[in-house]
DNA sequence: AATGAATGAGCTTTCATTCAT
DNA sequence: CATGAATGAAAGCTCATTCAT
């Protein structure tokens, strides 16, 4: 089924002018500074305008309410990483598993990596914002992506690729949260990144079907 | 080190009756139930008092403000949580590896999955509430007593214990948590589950010491 | 007229027992110290309480409502002061004028002074605290006694003693008040008082009656 | 020194559009409304606001907290009496001393009067509100004002002017409250203004330097 | 009497949202 | 369209007072 973004949540205005999304850029960002600033109980709309150098009433023109803010601004962090996972899958079409593996780890975790305290206090700020839509939204995009790719796999074929796709994903998704909460060393963090393929593959010569082993 | 909860997220008055102990579920359970009624944004310290029966400033007794109410909770269901599973380690003390994976992923999943509903209350619930040292404290509890018990496994050792006990304790807790968030039916959640036990233990046969496998 | 203290403002416990009259003392001194500490507006019952080492309703067994401590407070410092004043007075009748003033300006100098944070955190406890009746006493009790001691001066007699008697009161208690409100150093303070006493006598000089002037 | 009013108990809004202060005049006079209608203790910022015909957000717009507009409030006052003095002080320069004394005297006790509800009430406001530095900043406006006019006296000189200032302006500002205190009948108050005069040049008759009496 | 946990009215303050300019 | 002063509902929290023990 389509994930359906509730119509109160989206940008009031379509970005179709340039300056329109440019604002909206500031926007997102000034919402990110201010939650590194005084975490998600203290951002109030005002605050961000501030920081965004627009009034508030311009906030209010480009979302209908706070919440809708915060649900664009995980949208766009979500529609970004989206687009990284999509765009490794479509590189790796046809390698040979392994390499999908590690390339999708590594993606996923450099993308998370990349600027840390964002993704930190993105994770916090998804409070009340019935942020299902946006998860189902992104494992609509992801899941069919990830799929196409594993079953392109020029060394492996899959029984039930569907229930192995969805532990994959599961499986990396929740690891790179887990060491985010617990705030885990950089070496740390890594040293589990490294352990996650290895234990990814472990699992995908598992459960390759009978074929593939024999053609080993 | 200990961790160290920061003593203003304390309840003020220390349980040492068992009247205090018995509010003091109620509240927690009151919280709960408000949570799961108006969720997170929408609790308000009178609602919940008055959801518990007793007056706000009785609550104000017990805690000195709001976030505190949020910290006890959390702290509340995390304790129950890690004795669990130190119990389960400790019964698996001794046992073959594979046992203690499968019981270990078990018997967290079986803990999450109780109350599903109070599960995905509490992992919202957690905003702006500094749940930096729960976490600690929780897995200064855990990491223990699961590498404890991963020592102890009758048929396998571990030249580098340490990071794969971090390892299966971040995949595991990890892998949970998302399967809440992407709210998977039950059906897809149990399959998850039991690939995850699979996962692990393919993991495991592969980080095994080079004796393990010449016993074998 | 006859000063009266509203009834309901009194303590409530006549305190002719030694050990009420000792726990009396004990919360006067506890008050002194929380207002001192904390400030007026931040001093709860609980906290004097506390700071007595009694509960909080024993406090309310000797005062019906804070109102009346603060009440029994003042109460208690003016009677003190009243009652130095009044010894003063007897002790230097029939004196000659000069030292009358001399004696009167030092002792009620000295006796705000000799507790001088007491004396500053009074003068601001005074709040909403119809203290009229409290002021009203004390100048019943103080007007006659100075009045009578001047009326005695073995060198000066005035036609118009009631007007001088008050003017020179208000003088005195004014100028030692505005002393202690502009948290004058010690040095003007003890200068401005020399000077008020050359004032008050210069005064004097001038409202004595013409006979005086002859006799001298 | 100069004296440092803390930044935080300052309006908010620096008043520059002639708007701004018609509301914070508004404000200031509901706040005496309301003091006198009620009372310090009970005086609340929803109350003002009403009373002021605003609304509270509108009230913590021009003040960030309820001390703030006890502090506003009292500055407001203390300003327009400086003024006051400071006019005179221009107006009476190089007149002779008995003159300054006298209108010295007058203008404080009729700035006073005027309003005399207003002055008992302003006395009372000040709990906790520590005014030194409104106090500090008064004294540092009138003082160096009076002192540079009893210097210009046409028929007196001093050689120790700074004790004298320091006296007569502690004497007449301590009467006035004194008098104030006392809640004297107005026949009493006038008459204890006459005296006060007398008794200040009386002083000053006094104290003049030896050359002045021989000019005289 | 003494205690101190419980009460809840009422206060200060915030902040999403509106709308006249 | 942009602005930002004004709004006021609603939240967190305090504390004088009571009363069962």
């Amino acid at each position: 089924m389509a994930p359906t973004p509730p119509t109160h949540l989206t940008p009031r205005k379509q970005p179709r002018q340039a300056r329109a999304t440019v604002t909206l850029n500031i926007i997102f960002e000034a919402t990110i500074q201010v939650l590194l600033a005084v975490g998600p109980r203290r951002l109030t709309t005002t605050r961000v305008a501030e920081r965004a150098g627009v009034s508030v009433g311009t906030l209010y023109q480009y979302f209908p309410h706070k919440q809708a803010l915060f649900y664009g601004l995980n949208q766009h962090y979500l529609n970004a990483l989206a687009e990284k996972i999509e765009y490794t899958c479509r590189t790796l079409h046809g390698a040979p598993i392994g390499q999908m593996v590690e390339a999708l780890v590594t993606t996923y975790w450099n993308a998370k990596t990349e600027r840390a305290d964002v993704t930190r206090v993105l994770y916090r700020s998804v409070v009340e914002l019935d942020n299902e839509s946006l998860i189902e939204a992104f494992a609509g995009r992801v899941d069919p992506a990830t799929a196409e790719m594993f079953a392109s796999a020029s060394d492996a074929t899959f029984t039930d690729l569907s229930i192995v796709n969805l532990t994959l994903l599961t499986t990396i998704f929740g690891t790179v949260r887990s060491v985010f909460e617990r705030n885990l060393p950089a070496d740390d963090g890594r040293a589990v990144q490294k352990q996650l393929i290895l234990m990814c593959n472990s699992y995908l010569g598992l459960v390759r079907s009978a074929s593939d082993h024999r053609s080993k």
